[in-house]
DNA sequence: CACCTGGCTTTTGTTTAGCTAAGTCAGGTG
DNA sequence: CACCTGACTTAGCTAAACAAAAGCCAGGTG
């Protein structure tokens, strides 16, 4: 019946798609690029563009929108004998896309790597052992890709691609 | 000390980092678009193109790449009364790109979603609980944001941009 | 007060990503 | 055998993403 939305993927609204909404924020190379830099501690502007290998003009325009879209704020430090500067750093909507970060690592290493093994290793704090982007439900367990089901949720509408009257 | 890596970020080599060599891959919002698909089951050409919103160009473009890349395969099938066609279906490389997709679809959820709330949801087969993309360490301990350390790995080489002899 | 440095902006140009519209081609159907 | 359909390709274009090189400005130092 027509309200089989799974069955009838054509239906759905692309705009509708949170990764399609994300990847409108951090869908570029350069910004990954730069968010990466922000999460390994980096805070001031040529060390961004520097170590994220950007041109100055592309990292100015990209902290800039960064700060916009609110993933990265400015604020004032000093240094002392140093004049006032900002730094930027990561905020909370930043910070939350640890995990989309770690995850294009890990498939990096697994599936880009050089010879010689990953360039970096997360570890944790506590324990000192790697740290890894994993599936898991919220019942505990650890999902792997053919063990999960796809189901509608509350914000799926379908496209009004069809008129009332048949033609 | 010389051998401080990690405080030396700046002597990090970019072409050594797994990030940037995975988006060397999946860097651009179309090829994202229609991994989504297939991880979502869409196998044949027009369907790629109309449900993630690409052209066709594009569509046959990037599905060209990803084969190319190893991270789609094709390969034919028949529906009976039809002609033989080809269809694409995820490797093991492509599908473990799920992580990255899954914790990009959280994000965008989360941070950038319409009102109504997530269009899809994601849950575990077995269970029924919904599945997320989570920091974990390999003791087995939740990891957040701030409680982890980055440590130099095997793969970590320095850019040699310093002459052995001061100017 | 001349100079330097960090943090940008401006300019110019190239490359890549994307679109629309139209064409091609193989194979199955009437 | 003419026609249709799915799966592309080709042609022509616009816009966005980058880079290199140079300039600008505020503020601190000598």
């Amino acid at each position: 019946m027509t309200d089989d939305l799974l069955a009838d993927r054509d239906s759905w609204l692309t705009s509708t798609c949170s990764i399609a909404r994300a990847l409108d924020v951090v869908g570029n190379r350069t910004t990954l690029l730069l968010l990466r830099e922000a999460s390994l501690g980096t805070r001031r502007f040529d060390a961004f563009a520097r170590r994220a290998g950007v041109s100055e003009p592309v990292a100015a325009a990209r902290l800039r929108q960064l700060v916009a879209d609110g993933l990265l704020e400015r604020h004032p430090y000093r240094e002392p004998g140093q004049r006032t500067r900002d730094e930027y750093h990561l905020t909370r909507k930043g910070a939350e896309l640890l995990p989309v970060l770690t995850a294009l690592r890990q498939w990096g290493d697994a599936w880009a790597a050089d010879e010689a093994g990953p360039a970096i290793r997360l570890e944790h704090h506590d324990c000192g052992a790697a740290v890894h982007a994993r599936l898991r439900c919220d019942a505990g367990h650890d999902v792997a890709a053919d063990e999960i089901a796809v189901r509608p949720g509350p914000g799926l509408r379908r496209a009004d691609r069809n008129p009332p009257t048949a033609p």
